[in-house]
DNA sequence: GCCGTTTTCGGCCCGACTGTTTTCAGTCG
């Protein structure tokens, strides 16, 4: 009998293409291979993994090349990756190369040289080996190591282990409001006099690392010193005239930078990144004779030094519109920017309504009027209750329904929506019948359930739920929970093309940890033409706060006010759904 | 390896910090 070769009989997800690709990047660094091919194959890691479409069957179809960053080389290893599940230069690379050693270069302080040299030199080719050899103090017998460098190695290696799963990024959700504390406390000390978050946060990234502040001050140690000197303040890692770097007690870690005025512009600019975004900038502007860094732009044929006091500037400089911080990901917003083709980002005072919302008539915490009276004081215009239609059996439903009809009567400023939210079965099927789902005001379809199942059924799940007349709109699509569980195996340029022939909107879920559709997939579907509603999801009255973070995501899936349905009256909002 | 207002070759962002060095390589963001 032959031995046929293990075939994979799905499609690599575009998160472990990037992975595969990371990890080619990786080898190659340790083997030393031009630094430009490196960064290419990082660069398209990063595009592959935030592509909205499966890359592979884009690669499979000869269209990944249009994805800036995939050229003719990586979108045959993409391929080949497909097909066989391996990649030969990966192979040469591990019959090469320790596999432990890419853990070593990871190591804080280390790098691809020095991992490399120990390998070489003491035999170090796993975290265990290089433990044994920091505490034997054999790395200090190397040329360019030290005894702090042993220091710094067992420091790092005895730190608590980091699981797999944990990215050492913590929910936006979690953070901005310790961030909006900290910039009030820090505009209230009368210290300063522009303050300003920068870095992911100000991008609104959906899980950030570090909280990055920027100030200006007439004194800038006394604002250091003010920050170090919070009450909040568990740890000080760093605190120099103008940078100070402390850790919260909830383990937060603020990094504030304070400025001289005439550069806030540019320093703002730069540290409020992405890395990705600063990179294209600073290429173009070369090209243009232009050197940009955190000082300022420079001129490079007159010498001349622009200093800009506002972030606009910076922009206008170069050539740009200013741009909105949650697009600054070099996804094509510089080349909007220049010529003027910037989408008008919807904005939270947009929405009119929140469409998806829970009471403790299902597994919610707050009643019927304490999340209906939230509502209205939060400025909305109308409600939909959502509860799950497996709690509202044996005559439950009627009976909230009077129950909703009695709010009415004392909420007149707020229409309340008798809604359902329905479980979408293995079989597609939904947990109510028609003729219950047909009376209802609104109805979210969502899967709770069987999220393992292969990438045909799961589609096919989705889709038929959206072939519902009654269904309006689907809950947290993708079913990830970030940091927890990955999206569900789906075809999702199905599922879109499906939204858009039956009418059925997707949900941008602004639950912290879901964040569903996520930013890429949500600019995909508006884009395709299919309706987006942005809710809370709320389950508990302070959760209706949460609706920021859904206009974030939508932001930085470039979505605009028409783009978004409940930016919209009830009453238009009827006109546009099927049913 | 990618890419093009320097278009199919020759470029590819910029600066700070650290630890180790007497001028800098490596790492980081």
């Amino acid at each position: 009998m032959r031995i046929i070769a293990a075939v994979p009989q799905t499609l690599p997800r575009n998160a472990e293409l990037a992975e595969r690709f990371e990890l080619l990047a990786d080898l190659l660094e340790l083997d030393g291979a031009d630094a430009f091919r490196l960064a290419a194959y990082r660069r398209a890691a990063a595009r592959i993994r935030e592509a909205a479409v499966p890359v592979a069957q884009l690669a499979l179809d000869g269209k990944a090349t249009r994805l800036s960053g995939i050229g003719g080389t990586i979108e045959a290893k993409i391929v080949e990756l497909s097909e066989t599940g391996d990649l030969q230069a990966l192979a040469k690379l591990r019959d090469k190369l320790p596999s432990g050693l890419v853990e070593v270069m990871h190591v804080p302080g280390l790098g691809p040289k020095t991992a490399r040299k120990l390998w070489e030199e003491l035999g170090v080719d796993s975290l265990d080996s290089l433990r044994a050899a920091a505490e034997q103090e054999r790395l200090r017998a190397l040329p360019g190591l030290g005894a702090k460098t042993e220091e710094k190695v067992l420091k790092a290696l005895s730190a608590p282990a980091r699981r797999s799963a944990d990215t050492g990024r913590t929910l936006l959700g979690r953070v901005l409001g310790a961030v909006r504390q900290a910039v009030e406390e820090i505009e209230g000390s009368g210290l300063a006099d522009r303050v300003s978050e920068a870095g992911s946060v100000r991008r609104r990234r959906e899980t950030v690392r570090d909280l990055d502040l920027i100030a200006t001050a007439a004194d800038p140690p006394a604002l250091t010193a003010f920050l170090a000197g919070r009450p909040w303040v568990a740890e000080v890692v760093a605190h120099g005239p103008t940078k100070a770097t402390v850790v919260s007690h909830e383990g937060l870690r603020f990094d504030l930078r304070v400025v001289p005025p005439e550069s806030y512009g540019s320093l703002l600019q730069h540290f409020t990144g992405s890395k990705h975004h600063n990179v294209a900038l600073r290429e173009e502007a070369v090209r243009r004779g232009l050197s940009v860094s955190e000082y300022g732009v420079l001129e490079t044929e007159s010498g001349e030094t622009f200093q800009a006091a506002d972030e606009d500037a910076v922009y206008a400089r170069l050539g740009y519109a200013w741009i909105p911080p949650e697009l600054r990901e070099n996804g094509g917003e510089l080349e909007a920017a220049r010529n003027g083709s910037l989408p008008a980002l919807v904005e939270l005072a947009d929405l009119q309504g929140d469409l998806h919302m829970h009471t403790d008539w299902s597994d919610g915490r707050g009643t019927l009027e304490e999340m209906a009276v939230a509502a209205l004081e939060r400025g909305r215009r109308y409600v939909a209750i959502c509860d799950h239609a497996r709690r509202l059996r044996d005559g439950r439903l009627e009976q909230q329904t009077e129950a909703i009809a009695a709010l009415r009567e004392r909420l007149p400023k707020l229409e309340i929506l008798g809604g359902i939210e329905v479980d979408i079965r293995a079989d597609g099927s939904l947990d109510m019948p028609d003729d219950v789902l047909a009376g209802r005001d609104w109805v979210m379809a969502s899967i709770h359930s069987g999220f393992d199942g292969p990438r045909e059924r799961l589609t096919e799940r989705l889709v038929s739920a959206m072939e519902n007349p009654h269904v309006d709109c689907i809950g947290h699509p993708t079913g990830r929970k970030i940091n927890r569980r990955p999206p569900y195996d789906l075809d999702f340029e199905r599922v879109l093309e499906a939204a858009v022939e039956t009418g059925t909107f997707l949900e941008i879920n602004a639950q912290p940890d879901r964040l569903d559709l996520m930013d890429s997939h949500a600019r995909a579907a508006a884009e395709a033409g299919a309706g987006i509603v942005i809710s809370t999801d709320a389950h508990r009255v302070h959760e209706l706060d949460n609706l920021e973070l859904g206009v974030a995501q939508a932001r930085r899936g470039w979505l605009t006010k028409d783009q978004v349905v409940n930016a919209r009256s009830w009453k238009q909002v009827r006109k546009l759904m099927k049913s």
